[in-house]
DNA sequence: TATTGTGGTATCCAACGGGTTACTGGAGAT
DNA sequence: ATCTCCAGTAACCCGTTGGATACCACAATA
């Protein structure tokens, strides 16, 4: 009698995980806080860093610039003085809100049962 | 006339963010790739490292021991020769699959128009 | 006149994390 | 007798990342 385990052609990998793509977008540090931030309406960058205490200009301003250039926010400048800056979820972006809030309620779920 | 901006007291920050707890889970490197691949069934160590070519078997094992150690996937040794072990997700672990499944429509969505 | 607030940038540095390679042990298969 | 397969582990290397700090111009305010 074998031991051996079936070579198991019956389970064939499943198709490909388009995973990595979106990660690319929520992977870097802080991310996914700023999106959840700015799912409430436009924001500065001064009440961003204020919303995240624990960010550091350097980071914000990097995960800004990387967010806008994948077209999911929008960045304004407003005449005033000192120049403030505004920042929105674009329609695009905006698609991103059910993922977070499908990573926040599950989130909670593992918190409760830890 | 002061050009200088309202202090914005109208907006106070959104509520805590708990996607940092939520984050810590699924952030490691092919982590969502993992919980992709045993959405569909159990899956062997050997398995998983075909079914994601470009990791390596340090980071496999390491994901997997992080998981095991969170709750969201079992481990069960095969009394096989060579042994063989089988990976699961525990029924918490069945609770991240909407969360990656938004993941992945978002994901899609962006890179159609792109 | 000095200070504050704004939205950043420049620079340096330490740490973490992942990649690579080599190795294991024991039973089956050849 | 030797080779293969499985599921890892150990040791080392290296690049990226994020953190900390300092700094900028400019207008308004005190």
């Amino acid at each position: 009698m074998s031991l051996r385990l079936r070579k198991n052609k019956a389970s064939p990998p499943p198709p490909a995980c388009p995973l990595t793509e979106c990660m690319a977008i929520l992977g870097g540090a802080w991310t996914p806080n700023v999106i959840w931030y700015l799912s409430e309406g436009p924001r500065r960058f001064g009440e961003l860093r204020h919303d995240i205490p624990r960010i550091s200009a350097k980071v914000l301003s990097a995960r800004l610039k990387e967010l806008e250039g994948q077209g999911v926010i929008a960045r304004r400048v407003m005449p005033t003085s000192p120049p403030s800056v505004e920042y929105t979820l674009t329609e695009l972006g905006r698609e991103l809100i059910p993922a977070i809030n499908a990573i926040v309620e599950v989130g909670s779920k593992l918190k409760k049962k830890r």
